[in-house]
DNA sequence: GGGAATATTCCC
DNA sequence: GGGAATATTCCC
């Protein structure tokens, strides 16, 4: 019943004392309240509920548990605070009210990011050199790929003269996975690189929703349907 | 001159206090201080200097500054504390008397990893995927090495006939970085590809720091003074 | 003794 | 309004 906070519910006794109308109670049929009287307030009602006598303390936690205050109007003066869960005679709504935990900076674009730890920027490291890597492997795999084009090309025009197969090409093969004869054009053999490189849709993560691509590479004409490896590292790392 | 925590200052008021030596005070010949009766401590000392009135919140504060308790002996009774910068009259010591943070979890081989928050899981992810995708972009890199290897050898013998160049593959090359005529072995190639892998030793990070590598692949015959890339990604995350 | 949640203070 | 340091409480 009472699992709210020690301050929501402290907050909901004083309010609701009938006796002390004339500092603070409800108001506006019993949507927000209002502290008619912020010196009676802070120095006969404060301390019988909280260790102190200060006001901005009592706005402080206010604003921790999601309270607003309502700007004044001709109509009323004091200070007046709505909270969707805080209303007159109702108890059982208090449980909603939760305190704001300490929120994790979220990105802007135009702040620097934060590294928090010696820790952190190790993996800041990593992810960065790791990148790097990558995108060298792939721009180093494209230049083999455009030379055994090439090869393959010069031995097509060599063999024009008998029209004979290679026999020897196909089955010296070391790694399976390449399945591309030498009449293969390349294209066709990049198209199913593809897949080798592509993360695979069943897992829970994919690059597209941590990775913004800044810029587009020559890696983009050869894996068409993946995300560009070479995302802003300083984008991820804002949330942190 | 006066800058340490109010709680060490308030502490130094208190057991400094002539009139209450009774309650408290300093003892060891100033190097240690000694609550006599707690009771009387927790109900008149305390809440002159402190938001309560409870001896447990004030001994663990004490622990938080790094106070230490002192085993009662048969000589003495009493709570006894003491801390290297906490001394009978020397208020310039205080100032060296620090609030403990809260400290982040250090990594033990045998806990389990302790991944925060959600943020910080997809980051995991992404370096899990990144890894994958580097294995797989360096095992396809030298699968068409091989291929390519094979393909010079077929130009060789099918030039073993005639001996001449192949001026067209050495003119349509599209990358500069790869530059290995047809004549050039294929072991010469790799090793100029390390240079391309290998992450440069001027940067502050190297792979070899944070990741350990757990199994050796294909990949390491490639790249043979370079970390494997298949590090466990758990340890590093262990330290998080 | 100390981790962690809540409370209070201080400051922007 | 809210970030962050310090204080108090609660709990292991």
């Amino acid at each position: 019943m009472n699992s709210c906070a020690p301050f929501v519910r402290k907050t909901f006794q004083l309010v609701s004392d009938n006796t002390t109308n004339h500092i603070v109670s409800w108001c506006n049929n019993g949507a927000n309240f209002t502290i008619w009287n912020t010196q009676a307030f802070q120095k006969q009602i404060l301390p019988q509920y909280f260790k102190h006598n200060n006001l901005c303390s009592f706005v402080r936690q206010l604003n921790t548990y999601g309270f607003h205050k309502i700007n004044a109007t001709d109509a009323v003066d004091g200070l007046e605070f709505s909270h969707p869960s805080f209303k007159q005679g109702a108890k059982h709504l208090l449980a909603k009210i939760k305190r704001r935990k300490s929120k994790a900076k979220k990105s802007d674009a135009q702040s620097s990011p934060v590294v928090q730890d010696a820790n952190q920027l190790k993996v800041a490291e990593a992810l960065i050199s790791l990148v790097k890597r990558q995108q060298e492997s792939e721009q180093l795999l494209m230049s083999v790929c455009a030379e055994l084009q090439e090869a393959r090309s010069v031995i097509n025009s060599l063999q024009s003269g008998d029209k004979m197969a290679s026999p020897s090409l196909c089955g010296k093969r070391a790694y399976e996975e390449v399945e591309v004869g030498p009449s293969y054009p390349v294209a066709k053999k990049l198209k199913s690189e593809e897949n080798l490189f592509s993360v695979p849709t069943q897992e829970m993560f994919s690059f597209d929703e941590l990775f913004q691509p800044t810029q587009s590479t020559c890696a983009a004409t050869m894996r068409e349907h993946d995300a560009p490896i070479d995302f802003d590292i300083k984008e991820l790392l804002l949330d942190f």
